[in-house]
DNA sequence: GAAATAGTGTCTGTGAGACAATATGTC
DNA sequence: GACATATTGTCTCACAGACACTATTTC
């Protein structure tokens, strides 16, 4: 049934990071301006190649995350977004690259990693508008990773790891908003995430610079699955006849 | 900072199937006895290396698919699970896993496939007991394609694809209560899925050939997103204290 | 009629969404 | 005090869950 002396092709295996973070109460994706063909010039996700033939995928995706980031672990999330490997995406050859998505707190600008001639965070939406124009299939990669935040959210104490340790109830209502993409009442907000157990703890009172009463600090609970979720309002209404 | 002539390391490109359907009120899951080594004998995911350099990744799990359960693509959901890619997962070298996860409705026994020594429907309770002893990392796969299916239960029509073209509410429920694992009321049961708008629709009355009263049969609605979800009991009301 | 399965009605509690009202800070 | 933001309270509606009840079939 096999032809005599068949032998499986081998593809060649890279990672590539969907970091987001959150900027000025907007959602942006870090990118890097490519140094070589092909794409030259061109923005792209983070990413490259396995190291060596032993190395283990995740720790590619975590050694590119410092590579090209600067980005340490701490209070960092990472998961697997999926895979991308239709043949012809990379004109080098059969490249396969296995996506990771990475949620940061807020960062200084990351001024050029290592490998990379220049680096930046972008807002998503010049992403998803299609304004900006992307290596590889690095748009839709990025669409793939901005929806698994979201719908992450909505289930996951994931929202905490945009903030930094400490945050008010106010800054993580940012997170959502800024992820989501819809404002939320305040109000019931402030509720919904009191009442949810282990979603987030005290940690004090912060002295406000700004004006208005001060906050109550924060920092997140213990528990990192969320009961109840916390409800995307936009589900789908718009379903409706 | 590269060494002169570093190339990537290359990596051969597997895909793995799971394949889940319901029997007898059970979710079962397609294995094949594996007819070379390594793991010679032991029972694992349909599935094999791409066939050529340029095959996609998505056609070739479809491949295996027909090759190694005689399945078409009829009413049949694929989706992309996650890669699998342990160095050392397979000692035959570095092979990289892409799972994907199908969703059949009730089939005939599938009487050995093309390249498959033997192969049959498996419980699911065996393979995630540890009852069963799988090749590689399959049972992990199995583990997270059925966690997987439960999620997507929840908020989209795929429950459908567990059926025949037509079905009864009772079926549905069926479907429901085998791949969650849990017992569902009837009575509200019947209520929530006539409510949601668009997921199933009617289809005349069947006759059965039990006792009762016969049930109206229903198809398959338009719509593929649940709304309102499904809501899964046993969410997590054991995270009280 | 008895048994069995299908389908409906009703009540209750929880939580989302709207929004008024109150608290506590800066200027 | 004026203003701004934080926090609490209240009302209403939708829906999940429990479960009594009615309907329609076979025997």
């Amino acid at each position: 049934m096999t032809q005599d002396q068949w032998v499986p092709p081998v593809v060649l295996l890279a990672v590539d990071l969907v970091i987001l973070t959150l900027r000025q109460s907007h959602l942006h994706v870090l990118l890097v301006e490519r140094g070589i063909e092909p794409y030259r010039g061109a923005l792209a996700l983070p990413g490259g190649f396995l190291q060596h033939a032993e190395e283990d995928i995740t720790v590619a995706a975590h050694r590119e995350l410092s590579e090209e980031a600067d980005l340490d672990l701490e209070t960092l999330s990472l998961e697997q977004l999926g895979v991308y490997g239709d043949p012809g995406r990379d004109p080098r050859g059969r490249v396969v690259s296995v996506a990771y998505l990475a949620i940061a707190p807020r960062l200084p600008e990351p001024t050029a990693g290592t490998d990379a001639a220049a680096a930046g965070w972008q807002p998503i939406e010049r992403v998803l508008s299609g304004d900006l124009t992307l290596a590889f299939d690095h748009q839709r990669i990025i669409t793939d990773g901005v929806e698994r935040a979201r719908v992450k959210l909505e289930r996951s104490s994931l929202a905490t790891a945009f903030c930094g340790p400490t945050f008010t109830i106010t800054d993580l209502q940012d997170v959502y908003e800024a992820v989501w993409g819809i404002p939320l009442d305040p109000r019931n907000f402030y509720r919904k995430v009191q009442k949810t157990e282990g979603f987030i703890v005290p940690a004090g009172t912060a002295r406000k610079a700004t004006t208005g009463r001060p906050a109550r600090l924060f920092r997140a609970g213990p528990c990192t699955v969320l009961y109840p979720p916390m409800v995307r309002p936009t589900e789908s209404p718009s379903e409706k006849e």
